[in-house]
DNA sequence: TTACTGTATTAAACATATTAGTACAGTACA
DNA sequence: TGTACTGTACTAATATGTTTAATACAGTAA
């Protein structure tokens, strides 16, 4: 499903959710989709089931994914356009730009940076 | 000088280290000014002279600041320009442009926040 | 000499993430 | 009904990294 980078400084949960959240974003995880069980991921990943969780538990809150106690986890109908995540990279590219000018970008080298991943 | 969020789950001394780049970039620090001593620095913010120190010592391994014994810490002549920051920044942006992509943000829209930055 | 400066080191304290183990209730299916 | 799944909850132990605390040493400057 994905691979993990455990000597990472950022939390294995927090890494899980960027990555499934990646796979909804590509459409490679679908709505009302079943996502593997706590155990199972775990398992596969050599992790802990409380961290897989975890992990849910917060998409979850976000809205990413839905639970159903004794059945599963699924991914949630709006999960691709999900207000949450798209706040969030706005203002994480709004903030982005700003200290990239800050450090001496200049416009056209940002240009040329949107343009190369807009393509 | 700058203020730190305690609380925050980014460490005081990569907050330190941050401002202190924020300053000069910004100029408001420049070459071969000194920079409060580590005891000082750190009393004035209520944390440990270790963590002061630590903030110092990895600045200057990225170029930002020279230190010399029983002197001071001082910035750097070519802090402003520092090539590690440029390329941090740079990279950083053109991650958070595909990110911004992939979460569904049109072009159109990253080219207004690229417009509001460089207006 | 005195009072600064940076640097180094060790140990303790603390916060957080992660693991381990267990338990309970709901679902699906034979 | 029984079995094996599912999510959820909880406590305790462990690991890791950050921060603090307390020293110590050497260089600088007045």
């Amino acid at each position: 499903m994905f691979v993990l980078e455990p000597q990472s400084r950022v939390p294995i949960y927090e890494q899980m959710k960027k990555k499934i959240t990646e796979l909804v974003l590509l459409g490679v995880l679908l709505p009302d989709e079943q996502l593997p069980s706590v155990r199972s991921l775990a398992r596969k990943l050599g992790v802990n089931p409380n961290t897989v969780q975890k992990a849910y538990q917060e998409l979850e809150h976000d809205g990413i994914v839905y639970s159903m106690g004794g059945k599963g986890s699924f991914i949630s109908t709006g999960a691709k356009n999900n207000a949450v995540i798209c706040r969030q990279t706005r203002t994480a590219l709004a903030k982005s730009l700003q200290e990239a000018r800050l450090a001496g970008l200049v416009r056209e080298e940002a240009q040329k940076l949107l343009d190369k991943t807009y393509m």
